[in-house]
RNA sequence: UGGGGUAUCGCCAAGUGGUAAGGCAGCGGGUUUUGAUCUCGCCAUUCGUUGGUUCGAAUCCAGCUACCCCAGCCA
């Protein structure tokens, strides 16, 4: 697909045209900072299309950077999933990757800075005191006993604390700044705390770890990050990455920035949602093809182009939204409809008994791998005298608007013959099991030689090589359009979110590889799961074709 | 009158004082051996609301209203 050639055009490249303009930078310098505590997933991928592509559109610089302050939430297979993700979605981050654990060292040395200009005072109150001393977002706080200790002793206090000698939970250094900010974050905000956990990428050497607003503003300077971007959410703290910068020695100074994140309909985007939908076995695991994670679409088989095609039509403003599905789906279509070959499955089948075809005879036909892409090339299909067609393309009778297989009337089998339903069988319960039609073996390749028009065209499988397939149909994880503001979001999941079929696929699929999309013509876009063996196929369908027929349009 | 933010078509989103881009969805027509694709056309006299400034306002000013975020030793 010919990813939209405009260039996108935002606040935050009007800041940075701006900056540059104005000689405030000579260039740009972004991160993505994602904490290694959960699966990416397409609100990341929306910072990461940001963040990488203003990198790469300013001809500039872009981090791949762990904010790993926190151990206990963190280990290392999210960290190379993070980074396994980042690169499939077709970006490369300039440089090691970083940690803000690197930074420990430099970090606990700005702390101790701040103690000595007696901006950082160690506070043994109990935990509950501390929030109750914070006030409430109408009524000021109130200082801490332990506000006014003296250099000598804080410097004396913060080293204990280091050194493992207080237990967690004992204490914290705070910053000193003013318990009556209307800004929360500002009354004394915590920058240290114990916590006797293994990291995974310092291990056992700290006891006491910086807490995200000390961490991020003073890493994003050490790297030199011109454009610090992230979240609404943060935008009161700005205020505390200002202040840190503003109060300790170092020269850069880089400014943050704050946009909307993404709100995708019948889903959820929180971390903490998605690891209760994984370790509650709602879905099978973070790739799931249902998830919203990088790797869920992944396996679901959406192209990395149409994410990122998605990421540049969303756009990026400071307004809270709820992006519609169809967005999404509209970018995975544009992308396979361009790119995948095609194929025919039947995904609930009956047989087609051509009567009048010679009972031995078999045909190797001809199809091209793309409507209108003739290097695509073409591929084989076998026909024979049954085949198996779709349980809904056949019908005893119908009204003209139904363009399929009628009692009687002729309907084309896509790529071969124009056949001719006669009469049919049915099963115990009335369902039909076979069609007997007959054949008009002029019509291949062509139309009926005396004139006569045939409107429909169905797909089709030959009996005598179909290969069955389990087929993998899913719909929206949840019932409701925003399951995130619903009383309990797991009341709310869809319970037939997955189904299975069992359906036969055309010979060929047998050799198609793992993750490569392909269209079942008329149905939609499928490939193959990673569960798939070479025994027994297993497809997910990855998104419906558009589908503009309605049953009950009028005859 | 805690503070910080945001309000432009069903959903995203341009617009930055000169008379409302675009995409998605939807609706009609055409082409078509995929009810797909492709293609053509339609889809905001109006920008949360009320006033004001101006020759001229979505854009400037004032007042309302609605929604989001902040009281983790999470990020």
């Amino acid at each position: 697909m010919a990813e939209t050639e405009i260039r996108p055009t935002n606040f935050i490249r009007q800041i940075i045209d701006k900056d540059l303009a104005n000689g405030v930078h000579a260039h740009v310098h972004t991160r993505f900072p994602p904490e290694p505590n959960g699966y990416l997933h397409i609100g990341h991928a929306k910072s990461i299309c940001l963040n990488f592509g203003l990198a790469q559109d300013y001809q500039g610089q872009c981090n791949l950077r762990f904010d790993d302050t926190n151990p206990e939430k963190e280990n290392i297979d999210y960290v190379n999933s993070i980074m396994q993700d980042v690169q499939w979605l077709g970006f490369q981050w300039d440089g090691e990757v970083c940690y803000s654990s690197k930074y420990f060292d430099q970090l606990h040395d700005y702390a101790v800075e701040l103690i000595q200009k007696g901006l950082a005072y160690v506070d043994f109150s109990a935990q509950d005191k501390v929030r109750e001393m914070r006030g409430t977002l109408t009524t000021p706080g109130v200082n801490s006993p332990y506000r006014d200790t003296s250099v000598e002793e804080n410097l004396s206090h913060f080293a204990k604390m280091r050194a493992g000698e207080y237990p967690e939970g004992h204490c914290s250094l705070r910053a000193k700044i003013d318990m009556a900010s209307p800004f929360m974050c500002m009354r004394d905000p915590v920058l240290y705390r114990i916590k006797f956990a293994h990291h995974h990428q310092t291990a056992d050497k700290w006891c006491i770890y910086p807490m995200y607003d000390f961490t991020h503003c003073i890493s994003d300077a050490l790297e030199g990050i011109t454009h610090s971007l992230c979240t609404l959410e943060f935008q009161d703290n700005r205020r505390l990455y200002d202040w840190v910068l503003d109060n300790i020695t170092i020269e850069a100074r880089p400014r943050q920035y704050e946009f909307s994140r993404l709100n995708l309909e019948y889903t959820v985007l929180s971390k903490r949602k998605l690891i209760q939908l994984v370790t509650e076995h709602h879905v099978s695991g973070w790739d799931d093809p249902r998830m919203p994670t990088i790797a869920g679409m992944r396996r679901r088989g959406y192209p990395a182009a149409a994410v990122r095609e998605f990421c540049k039509r969303i756009g990026v403003t400071k307004m809270d939204n709820m992006v519609e599905m169809s967005m999404l789906e509209a970018c995975v279509r544009d992308e396979l409809n361009e790119n995948a070959n095609r194929a025919m499955a039947v995904l609930d089948p009956i047989k087609v008994v051509i009567e009048n075809y010679p009972q031995d005879k078999s045909e190797t036909l001809h199809a091209p791998n793309h409507p209108s892409d003739e290097s695509k090339g073409t591929r084989e299909l076998s026909f024979s005298k049954e085949v198996f067609i779709e349980r809904d393309d056949f019908r005893e009778q119908a009204n003209k608007k139904y363009k399929r297989l009628v009692l009687g009337k002729e309907v084309r089998l896509r790529n071969a013959y124009v056949i001719k339903a006669e009469r049919f069988d049915t099963d115990e319960q009335g369902n039909v099991t076979t069609v007997y039609c007959s054949y008009d073996d002029q019509t291949l390749g062509k139309d009926p030689a005396d004139g006569r028009k045939v409107k429909g065209v169905i797909h089709w499988v030959d009996a005598a090589t179909a290969v069955e397939a389990d087929i993998r149909l899913y719909d929206r994880l949840f019932r409701v359009p925003n399951p995130a503001g619903a009383d309990d979001f797991i009341e709310a999941i869809n319970p037939d979110s997955l189904s299975i079929v069992r359906g036969v696929v055309e010979a060929g699929l047998r050799d198609l590889a793992t993750g490569e999309a392909v269209q079942f013509e008329r149905t939609g876009y499928f490939c193959k799961d990673v569960d798939s063996q070479s025994d027994k196929l297993i497809f997910n369908r990855t998104v419906e074709l558009r589908d503009s027929w309605s049953e009950s349009t009028p005859a």
